[in-house]
RNA sequence: GCUGAAGUGGUGGAAUUGGUAGACACGUUGGACUUAAAAUCCAAUGUCCAUUAGGACGUACGGGUUCAAGUCCCGUCUUCAGUACCA
């Protein structure tokens, strides 16, 4: 009988759905386990092979757990609002929710035929307005809370209202705005409404600010980072200038110790852990205040010595009097350079700047502050080669020394970090030296027997600090502690710890994003929709471009206003700003929907509740989580911070959402070059009018398809690095004297030199391409446009590279061939079999043979009765000795299998199936005290086959709760080993030797052995090493 | 620069606490079956020397520890990923 895999794979898919096999039921005598994927965005390109590859290890770790009697919790989903399906919605007209339902279906039909053991009952997506709500709510309870660093916790707002009426706001230790006022019980409780809550927002756990943010006028949306390329944007090019734009932002920065310590209770990788220790980035110093004085009162304190006590008593006046007008906030790890301090420098963007800068200054300042204005922070990191500054004309007092020090701006102090302003010790910080060189600011030497006119010393275990008063003498961990206690008695410092983690930004000016459930009430002030009114629904829209005069997309939505008496959204133009008011226009970002959703899984149909505690308390928490470590730093924190919000809340039963978390590796595509000629880019427009003519001829030249040349490794590597040159084009067309004769053969009468401005460029091309020596229209291909004049001249041995699967790199593998040509169940075992999890790995398909022979194999093992029928033994259980071999068989296998799953070694366990499958054939073993246990070992990698061959043995149900098959070390007992004899750690030949032997026993036995006295020729040992059960090592 | 991971045949990759390097596959070669192909089965396959027997070399490179090193230690190089003027 045949293996028919497509046949038995839709068979048993139906069986699970109608049967709902793998169902969840929340509560049971079981002990549960929740084993969770990362849910995917469902593209418009839909599944390839790399994909499943994390799914298909959950899923295998999932019904293990089954098979061990666990209540198994494995749920699947959608992270289904996002860029590519409103970028579609721009260019076609169609809803983002009409394209990410048929997104949401293709992805469902390719997960069904991979056999997934999911709880598709579960099924959440993020867009879906039933499972938005509860964002939304979650948004609310945000608002609704501060963040009390005494109790370490969040805690409700009302809390935070009551101590300001009764005692203002001085005596709270709370994580709130820089800048807010100082204010007394009676200060608060005569403020107007407004006024309260414009002081609340500012200690709210989600608020409103002014932040700066990349901004491109053109695209009318911000832009992250990574959305920026060379200062322009990365679509259509446009300038991108630094903007304040008021933002709805996430106080994740309140947690960010406890999100430090949390990652030591957690099972995830180092390198995860370690990458979120780096974002947190804590960093341990002091706060220094530094005194500004005016220019004038600094003349004077310079000359101080030589002026009269009249004069001088003017000065410290004038000092006094403007120190009270200014202060520069720094924050530094090494306070005990204080003394090492000759210059401060602030951002470009500080604030002081305006109002510290000289009139002498002034043109300087404002022209530098322009310039880096537009550059953006990215363009700014990337060059830190160029130094530049500009003096503020401006001073201020060291704290002890009193000596002036002048005030500078350069860009390399970032605004965005610390206070955006650092006492710069040049003899302590490469930076800092590199800038007091270039202006030739002093650079005086702190430390004690270091030579430092090459190049700073930022070595602290070797410091000892020199030239400054009361810490000389001392190393850098005693003289830090002396610093700051200094500091400390004079009120001009303190020890504080400073964390690079910065508060989220939470909006988007985007359609497809979860809406706001906020409104902004007649004093413009940001007011909750209350919980009961929720969802407030993403409203229609016309198109979803920004508005006109800048607004995000929902400012095109005519029915997008908020009725506070009827509770609902209403049209726009009812706005009357009494009961009717403006809705926010921003939506949510990408990750909002994604850092609960876990939670969600545990009761994701609850309409009442976000899920109910029942559930929350039964599941806790995710045993094992696996997806990309490409969302260390983003989705997984943003999760763990959420997470411990709803733990202080009381919402949920545990801090940490996840236990165990795995990375599974990207699985690699191989693609193909070739090389395009192209108008090239710096061809004027105006040139190539002049030039259209010849344009025109060489596109006709090249237009009837793909030409084949052969060029060189060397020429190869111009091209990739944009540094091949209209002569290499030549060298290239002139092989074969190709070109001139096929021109004169057109009649184009065109000559090499005539191709004026040419590019040469190297482009991804389907692999076809280059396995196919016929010429190919290529026209067909949308990336290559006009601007192209046609030739693809491909190498003589194809360029190939692994990279990344992308459908723009034409590299992609769809899992749905892979389905129909081997069966599911063997690309979830190739998928194994391929490598470790977590290591990334190239795909090539051919391979997959080697697992589909396999699982042919074992059917056949099960089929050795006549003509191949169905045929297993049931007979009691001879002690046959073939079944002894067959026991040891089986029992290895186990003992393997079980260890290989519990340590995620996915890839060996499908070795040690096709050894025990070519062991058990070898024996002929028919037994089913041997094939039936087996069976359960393999339905976690290939399911379908495991339940046929278990139906057929006359087993009634699903083998998915089978018990795993437990492991009898006795059937493994060997009575003898075959022992490697080495001589001098060689190895020469082996020896079959009893177990029990004796050491003495062992020696002797070897030393009898003639190829020993061959080995030897005639010498005596020095040694003998003998390990019973391991090695005889002979050295001599 | 910093942090993390990794370097083993033609390829993907195996190798418990240091104990027979290259399991299991892919590919390649040869053979069987077939009119032929596919499928299937059998054999060989790290490199070099040798007719065989056998030998030398071999886990990025250079040292070291050890009876014994892919594995442990020191140094160097390379690749990949993340991150970065973090004060």
């Amino acid at each position: 009988m045949k293996y028919d895999f497509n046949k038995i794979e839709k068979k048993w898919q139906k069986y699970w759905a109608d049967n709902q096999t793998f169902k969840a039921v929340n509560g049971s005598d079981k002990p549960k386990y929740y084993v969770l994927d990362m849910f995917p965005y469902p593209s418009g390109a839909g599944l390839h092979v790399g994909h499943p590859l994390g799914y298909i290890a959950s899923d295998i770790y999932a019904r293990y757990k089954r098979h061990q009697g666990f209540n198994v919790l494995h749920p699947q989903g959608y992270d289904s609002f996002g860029l590519p399906a409103e970028q579609y919605a721009i260019q076609t007209g169609q809803h983002p929710a009409i394209t990410t339902a048929e997104n949401i279906k293709t992805y469902r039909r390719q997960l069904d035929q991979i056999g997934f053991s999911f709880d598709w009952s579960r099924e959440v997506r993020t867009s879906d307005p039933s499972y938005y709500k509860w964002t939304q709510w979650i948004f609310i309870q945000l608002f609704n809370s501060w963040y009390n660093n005494e109790s370490d916790k969040a805690e409700d707002i009302s809390t935070l209202e009551t101590i300001f009426s009764s005692e203002g706001n001085t005596k709270v230790n709370a994580v709130c705005d820089d800048n807010v006022e100082n204010f007394t019980a009676d200060d608060w409780n005569s403020f107007d409404s407004k006024k309260q809550q414009e002081i609340l927002l500012q200690y709210r756990l989600t608020y409103l600010a002014e932040t700066e943010v990349n901004w491109c006028p053109a695209l009318g949306t911000v832009l992250a980072n990574d959305e920026i390329v060379n200062g322009v944007s990365e679509r259509g090019g446009h300038p991108v200038i630094r903007k304040k734009m008021t933002q709805w932002s996430m106080r994740i920065s309140a947690y960010a110790e406890r999100l430090l310590q949390g990652l030591d209770k957690i099972d995830w990788t180092d390198s995860l852990k370690e990458s979120q220790r780096n974002w947190i980035g804590k960093s341990v110093g002091a706060s220094v205040t530094f005194n500004v004085i005016a220019s004038e009162a600094k003349q004077s304190a310079n000359y101080k010595s030589n002026t009269s006590d009249a004069e001088r008593s003017r000065s410290d006046q004038n000092v006094i009097s403007t120190t009270l007008n200014h202060q520069i906030e720094v924050f530094t790890t090494r306070p005990d350079t204080i003394f090492g301090v000759s210059f401060m420098t602030l951002a470009p963007e500080h604030e002081l700047v305006s109002q510290i800068t000289t009139p002498e200054q002034k043109a300087e300042v404002e022209a530098y502050v322009l310039a880096t204005a537009k550059r953006s922070e990215r363009d700014r990191m990337a060059d830190v080669k160029t130094i530049s500054g500009a003096f503020t004309g401006a001073y201020a007092e060291h704290p002890f020394t009193k000596e002036p020090i002048p005030v500078w701006i350069g860009d390399y102090v970032l605004a965005g970090y610390g206070t955006g302003a650092v006492m710069s010790v040049p003899c302590g910080d490469e930076r800092d030296y590199a800038f007091a060189k270039h202006f030739n600011i002093p650079i005086p030497n702190i430390f004690d027997g270091v030579d430092i006119s090459e190049g700073a010393f930022s070595d602290k275990e070797k410091t000892v600090i020199g030239n400054s008063d009361f810490l000389n003498g001392m190393n850098y961990k005693k003289a830090t502690k002396r610093a700051i206690y200094e500091l400390e008695q004079i009120g001009q410092g303190e020890g504080k710890t400073n964390y690079r983690l910065r508060d989220a930004v939470f909006s988007r000016q985007r359609y497809w994003g979860e809406p706001f459930p906020v409104y902004y009430d007649e004093n413009g002030m940001p007011q909750m929709i209350a919980a009961e009114h929720l969802p407030v629904k993403l409203p229609e829209v016309e198109k979803y471009l920004p508005t006109e005069t800048g607004e995000p997309p929902l400012g095109n939505a005519t029915v997008w206003a908020w009725d506070t008496n009827k509770n609902e959204v209403v049209s726009n133009d009812l706005i009357d700003n009494e009961t009717i008011h403006p809705l926010e226009l921003n939506t949510m970002p990408g990750w909002a929907g994604s850092s609960w959703y876990f939670n969600r899984y545990m009761d994701a149909n609850n309409t009442e509740e976000f899920a109910s505690k029942e559930a929350l308390d039964y599941w806790q928490d995710v045993d094992l989580y696996i997806g990309g470590s490409e969302h260390a730093t983003g989705h997984l924190l943003y999760s763990r911070f959420w997470q411990k919000f709803l733990f202080d809340k009381g919402i949920v039963p545990v801090d940490e959402f996840a236990k165990k978390l795995i990375n599974q590796g990207m699985i690699l595509g191989t693609s193909a070059f070739a090389y395009i000629l192209k108008r090239s880019a710096e061809m004027p427009v105006s040139y190539v009018n002049e030039d259209f003519d010849k344009f025109q001829k060489a596109k006709n030249f090249f237009s009837d398809g793909l030409k084949t040349f052969v060029i060189s490794k060397e020429l190869r590597n111009k091209i990739v690095h944009n540094q091949a040159t209209k002569k290499d084009l030549v060298e290239i067309l002139k092989y074969d004297d190709w070109f001139d004769s096929e021109s004169k053969k057109k009649g184009l009468d065109i000559k090499l030199n005539d191709i004026s401005a040419i590019d040469i460029r190297e482009v991804h091309v389907p692999v076809e391409f280059v396995n196919s020596s016929n010429e190919i229209d290529f026209s067909k291909y949308e990336k290559w446009n006009s601007d192209i004049i046609g030739a693809v001249i491909l190498s003589d041995v194809a360029h190939r590279e692994v990279e990344k699967m992308s459908k723009s790199k034409y590299n992609v593998v769809s899992p749905d061939q892979i389905c129909i040509d081997y069966g599911a169940d063997s690309l979830r075992l190739y998928e194994m079999f391929l490598g470790p999890l977590e290591q990334y790995k190239p795909w090539n398909t051919a391979g997959i043979t080697g697992v589909h022979n396999f699982l042919k194999k074992l059917w056949k093992l099960y089929h050795q009765g006549e003509n191949g029928s169905f045929y297993v033994s049931s007979e009691g259980s001879p002690p046959s000795e073939g079944l002894g071999e067959a026991l040891k068989t089986l029992h290895k296998t186990i003992k393997k299998v079980q260890e290989d799953i519990e340590n995620f070694s996915f890839n060996t366990s499908v070795s040690t199936f096709m050894i025990a499958a070519n062991e058990l054939t070898a024996q002929k073993c028919t037994s089913k005290e041997i094939l039936e246990p087996l069976l359960v070992l393999i339905s976690p990698y290939a399911p379908h086959i495991a339940e046929e061959l278990w139906e057929k043995l006359g087993n009634s149900g699903s083998i998915s709760t089978a018990p795993f098959p437990e492991f009898d070390a006795s059937h493994l007992v060997e009575s003898s080993k075959n022992y490697p004899i080495s001589f001098n750690g060689k190895m020469r030949f082996t020896m079959e030797l009893p177990m029990d032997m004796s050491k003495e026993d062992i020696e002797k036995a070897v030393m009898a052995h003639e190829k020993t006295q061959e080995q030897l020729a005639g010498r005596t040992p020095k040694k003998v090493i003998v390990v019973p059960g391991k090695i005889v090592n002979i050295v001599g």
